[in-house]
DNA sequence: GTTTGTGCAAATCATTTGCACCGCG
DNA sequence: CGCGGTGCAAATGATTTGCACAAAC
């Protein structure tokens, strides 16, 4: 339920369009269109897209952003650790900002794509702990659990 | 620890290949030698390959194995449940054969790839917790956790 | 003998890259 | 202005597929 609550409200982007902005700058890279345009519409969404998804987002901009622009962006703000990738098992990835949401993990029906996202501190607590018992210094992970939802909205399955 | 110890001794497939060619029969599917020697080769595996690494492995034979058959017959496996995909973050799959195999999660070192398996019922239960709450029936669950490890055998980042 | 499997090469699909032109600083 | 940025089209790399030949049943 805690993702609901986030995308209800219009958020403002423009503290994290300052953060970007300041990364540019401090790196020596240009403020252009695109790479605003681009980050505005990331900073807006909350949910996980797709750099097609993305794209389509941004069509309705009098100028089309090309495909190669918008993976050069997505790979600087990754980068820049504002976005993160994801594999949730398709051929292709999934990203989602990272400014303004906390760490969590994901819950993806297998019937209709719906993706909620979910938080058990103390999963996190024994991951730490399963980490450091294999001697590893931790420095990510990623927690993916793949399921049949009850949505009788989206879900293909429920919705029969 | 626990994997080193079924790394250790040298397994016997005839189980296994009997459960693969059980499956073939029941699906009309013919016998045939690429068959069994690929599900040979990935039974007598206890380690994670890609289609790659697999063609490697089976090229000490007189006659290779092409990648469209390697393909094809992966998929088969994975497919009769023999067989488990993995996306590790990289731009191809892993594979592992789960027969003989309990359920386990893994720890992968980002600087030399080395991939170390673990297993927590804590983790596995809350995991189970969290599907249920959030109105999922679980049908699976990945959780991979990244890291720099501490052997100062394949570690680079330990090895300097 | 049929039907299914295999190898090859060509096709896909997401992502990346080379290059000529464009626009920020 | 000058150099990094963008769009386009071509390149890449893993995986898939069409097709003619080969092997299983």
């Amino acid at each position: 339920m805690g993702e609901e609550m986030l995308e209800s409200h219009d958020h403002d982007t423009s503290m994290e369009m300052e953060t970007f902005s300041n990364y540019l700058k401090k790196k020596g890279l240009k403020i252009t269109t695109q790479r605003m345009l681009v980050a505005e519409k990331i900073f807006s969404l909350h949910t996980h897209f797709t750099a097609e998804s993305l794209q389509e987002e941004l069509k309705d901009r009098r100028d089309e952003i090309s495909k190669a622009t918008i993976y050069r962006i997505l790979s600087i703000m990754v980068e820049a650790g504002l976005l993160k990738e994801h594999n949730f098992g398709k051929d292709y990835k999934y990203y989602e900002h990272i400014i303004g949401h906390e760490h969590h993990d994901h819950i993806i029906c297998v019937e209709c794509g719906r993706i909620v996202e979910f938080i058990d501190e103390k999963i996190e607590e024994l991951q730490k702990k399963a980490a450091r018992e294999n001697g590893f210094s931790i420095t990510g992970h990623d927690l993916n659990i793949f399921g049949i939802c009850d949505s009788p909205k989206t879900c293909e399955y429920n919705n029969k």
